[in-house]
Parts: C-alpha cells; structure tokens; sequence
DNA sequence: TAACTTGCTGACTGCATGGTCAGCAAGTAT
DNA sequence: ATACTTGCTGACCATGCAGTCAGCAAGTTA
C-alpha cells in the first residue's frame, strides 16, 4: 500500500553546487592525483551525475583550477591578514606565530595543492601564475616585510636574509615533501623546523 | 637509376636498446610527465617501434621504474664515493664539497626525478621505498656521518642538527622545487645555499 | 644459398574516460 | 490545475592510448 510513489530523484541547490563540487574533487585528486582522478567519481563523491559537473566547469582543467584557488585563497587571506596585523617584535613573531603557521603546513591540504602543483603545473602555467601571483610571492613579500622591521628596529642586523626571505620557509617545504614522499619514515617535523628558525634567529640577530 | 633497393628497416641492436629506451623515456617524461607521456611517443624518439619497447619492458610502469633507477643510482653511487673519501676537516667539507653538490642538484636530472616521484609516487609504493633505501636513506647517513666526526673532532657542538641532518640539505630541495614551479621567477639559489650553510655552521661550530 | 633463429615492425583490439545532449522532473508563476 | 523555466540525469559518442601478435626481415649457421 503505502507506496511512497516517486521519491525525488534530485534536489535543484544550484547555489551550493560548486562548492560541493570542488570539495568533492579536492578529496579525489588527493587521493589519486589528477590524471588519475574520473570526473565521474568525482560526480558520484559529490551525489550528483557526471553532466551536472559540466554545467558547473566547462572541462576538468577548469575544474583543477577552481579547486586549487578554493583550497589555497582563503588560507593565504587569512595568513596575511594575522600577520599584518601582529605588533609582537621582529624575534617574537618568527619564534611564535610563523613558526607555528610553519609546523601546521605539512599536514594541511597545502601539501597536496603542492603535490597537484608540481605533477601538473607544466602543463599549466596560467595555474602556476596564478599561484605565484596570489600566494608564494605574497608569502614572501610578509616574510620580506618582517625582516625588514627587525632591521629598522636594530633587532637585526642586514644580511643576505634579508633578500633571500624565503630561507625562511625553505625546510617548511623540505618537511611537506618529505611527509608527502616518505610518511612512514621517521622525523621530527617540529622539531627540525624549531632549530631552523633558531639557527635563523641567532644569525640574524643584531 | 641508383635505386638502392630496400635500404635497410632497421638494425638489430639488442645490447644498446634498454639504456636508448629509458634515455627516450626520460626525455619523455621530463617534458610530459609520466601520465600524459604516449608510449608511442618514447619509441618514436627511441627511433623504435611501440612493440619493441614491450619487448624490453612488461608495461609502461615497469618502463618508469627503470626510468628512475638508470637515473639516480649513478648519480648516488659518485656521490658516496666522493664523499667518504674526502679527508677534509668537517667544515671545510660542509663549505666546500657538499655546497657544490647542493647548488648543482637544482638544475640537474634530479629535480625532474623528484616531480616525478612526487606526481607519481602515491600510485608507485615499491617505488619510494626503493628511492629511500637507495638514495635518501643513504645520502642522510653521509650527512649524518660528516656532522659526527665534526663532533668527536672537536670542530662542532652537539646539537639537534645531529639528529637532523635533513636540516642541512633542506634548502636544496626548496630551490629544486622553486626552480621546478616557477623557473621564470628570479631566485638567487647559490647565494641562498652559501647563506645556509654558513649559518649552520656558525651555530653548530664549537 | 638455403634453412633457421630472433630482433623488430605496425596494424589491430579493447577499454577507459572526457565530453555531449535530448529529455525529464523539481520548482515557479498564474 | 496548467503552462512554463531550468537544474539535473544518464545514455551515448568519439577519441586516445596501453598492450598484443602475426608476420617480416636482419643476421647466423652450415
């Protein structure tokens, strides 16, 4: 009797459809990289049907690339703005807030935006501009301006540092890529990272 | 007139084909990457047929992991070499040879191996395991190695970089994948790695 | 030079998968 | 109710490519 005849088929949420999409796709281009990732499971991840996916991106390039700009745009946004606004010292801010923006890294989906990034970025350099455009050359330009202030304020001295800012962030990366490469082997990400930003600190200290 | 009837098809050249075979994949590769590289492709710049490649390979994969190998392990074996047979004092080596090793890795085969096995390396478990038993594994002993004697020697502190000698060669694998992203923009690898090194050894020095 | 071995070719197959589109049904207006 | 719009489905197509194999010809033996 009680034949629930018809039960809907699909929901229209036109508005919460690229979101779901792009989430979905995160989570299957970090399990199986991009090539290898269908479009159809990453439809089916996201409860919806292949055709659907096309309506929202017009290929799965396009698709890539938003879920690159989602997963990476907010977290610089929020980064910079943390930062700029900080009024520790020059010393305090790279022993606390960087160091532990730089220990939460390698966990975080930035390692397999890195990964996607370095797998596929030959074959898109527009993706590769866009991220050097909207985060490493940001990332660097925050750095830059911190040890710029700890000079002005005689907490530092000038060194080669000073132009080469990204020293310190390089053994963030080391320790991303290692997780990513080698997970199962041992090593201390904190703590390599603590004695990089001390070894840093005392050089530079004025 | 002068027909030369029947210029040969091809020549037999079973002894040199494996090592032509991976050169053609490498190339391949490296300007591909692994997924998007045609099987068809490697034979053509092999100057072989698609067949034959299959002759010496059992898959496309197995064709990658001897890809890796035909590149690395010469490169792994001299470096070893090198290194323990050096009779320097443990700073002048740190300073001398193995800076050179480090500012030559960025533009070297090297880095493409590294993309690859970073694109590639979830879906290539034995892979990685083999990359870490025949090349990080090994190299992180050398360095841990050269940091001891300094110790014993008197020459340096013991500090955690004993314990963390992937802190020394960190920024190498940042200008490598620096390098690998953003070739384009200017970065200053040399004097980023002189920098680093002299400051590890200001710190670790005794 | 004839018989034989085997390195090598290239056409072919099967399948995986990116992308399309005609039509259906959820929601809306009247 | 009825007509209309449009988010959504799923079957379908086209293509590209890993891997196969029957046969050919380069080299070898007698």
């Amino acid at each position: 009797m009680s034949q629930q005849r018809s039960q809907r088929r699909y929901r229209r949420r036109k508005h919460e459809r690229p979101d779901e999409i792009t989430a979905a796709a995160f989570a299957a281009f970090a399990e199986h990289g991009y090539a290898a990732t269908r479009v159809e499971d990453v439809a089916r991840r996201a409860g919806i049907s292949k055709g659907l996916m096309y309506l929202y991106f017009k290929t799965k390039e396009e698709l890539f690339k938003a879920v690159v700009r989602s997963v990476v745009l907010p977290r610089v946004n929020r980064l910079e703005a943390a930062i700029e606004s900080s009024d520790l010292s020059a010393e305090a801010f790279l022993r606390g807030p960087l160091l532990e923006l730089m220990k939460q890294l390698p966990g975080s989906p930035v390692g397999i935006v890195v990964r996607l990034l370095v797998a596929e970025g030959p074959k898109h350099p527009d993706l590769v501009e866009y991220y050097w455009d909207k985060v490493a050359s940001r990332g660097i330009g925050v750095l830059r301006r911190v040890l710029e202030r700890g000079v002005e304020q005689g907490e530092f001295r000038r060194t080669a540092v000073n132009e080469l800012p990204q020293l310190l962030i390089a053994p963030t990366l080391f320790a991303l890529l290692f997780k990513l490469l080698f997970g199962d082997k041992p090593l201390d990400t904190d703590r390599l990272l603590e004695t990089h930003i001390d070894m840093v600190v005392n050089y530079i200290k004025a």
